[in-house]
DNA sequence: CTTTTTGCAAATGATTTGCATTAAC
DNA sequence: GTTAATGCAAATCATTTGCAAAAAG
């Protein structure tokens, strides 16, 4: 099906470059990934490109629902390929590492449970974004006090 | 108890200045102001500040708790005075309307239905960001269809 | 050949930083 | 008088924008 990125690209109306191809690839190999590190990554497989690639490309992408974009508070975006699931994200304060959370509650629970409440009824609710704030395994083992 | 501005700051080890207790009388009187509003508001009540100023007693008083920061995706922070209560916001893709969403899950749902799960393993959450995106009564009457 | 995308540079916008001046304690 | 906060300017960082050159369809 949509297995092969070429084919993919193509069936949302995009030209294939060797860049989009080069992002879908990092994007899919580093989940959580921003936009400086996919370009490095896509710089070690094609060579070079520039950052206005790079970041055109995601934002395509993204505006086509092949890949999801994080904003995290105060840090630069994340990028990563599980689209159409209901997940979330667990941020690391100390270390930035990112994870991904299966939301416990069933299905989509957060937009069901949100419609039609109090200081925010008559919402339309089109998207849940959810950011756990807390601290890693390692982080929590290498600064047990401190 | 804790009601009185000058009173809060001398508690958390603040000097009381003109500026702060007009930020912070500025985000009590308009909840998810940006730093630039509050600024504003703030000029409108004592004359001058700068922005740094602001964005000083700003981040003091998010360290301290004494308000809570919001921070959507791609647009500037938002700074609200409610603070200790688990609730979330609603913003409007349209006009940037923002809105309480009091957690209809109970009581800090969000926390412990993370907590041990999957990829996220392991982390020590310890707050949960949730930002729902959407349109707003207003902009829904504004454009049905466009 | 026409349209889309890339690449380079410059622009924007929010937030931070450095340091002297000023106000708070 | 000493410490902490303000104000002004300059710096930083992620991301966007404009336009000519290059590649895709």
């Amino acid at each position: 099906m949509t297995s092969d990125p070429a084919e993919l690209l193509r069936q949302n109306a995009l030209s294939v470059t060797a860049q989009r191809l080069a992002v879908l690839r990092a994007v899919s190999a580093r989940p959580h990934g921003t936009a400086d590190t996919i370009a490095e990554d896509v710089r070690a497989e094609i060579g070079v490109v520039s950052k206005q690639a790079v970041y055109n490309a995601l934002g395509t992408l993204v505006e086509k629902g092949l890949i999801r974009r994080i904003q995290p508070a105060g840090s630069p975006a994340l990028y990563e390929d599980r689209v159409g699931d209901n997940h979330h994200h667990v941020i690391c304060r100390s270390c930035g590492k990112t994870g991904d959370i299966d939301c416990a509650v069933g299905e989509s629970p957060c937009l069901t449970a949100a419609v039609g409440i109090g200081a925010g009824a008559g919402f339309q609710i089109d998207e849940a974004e959810v950011i756990y704030w807390g601290t890693c395994p390692a982080c929590l083992a290498a600064k047990p006090g401190n």
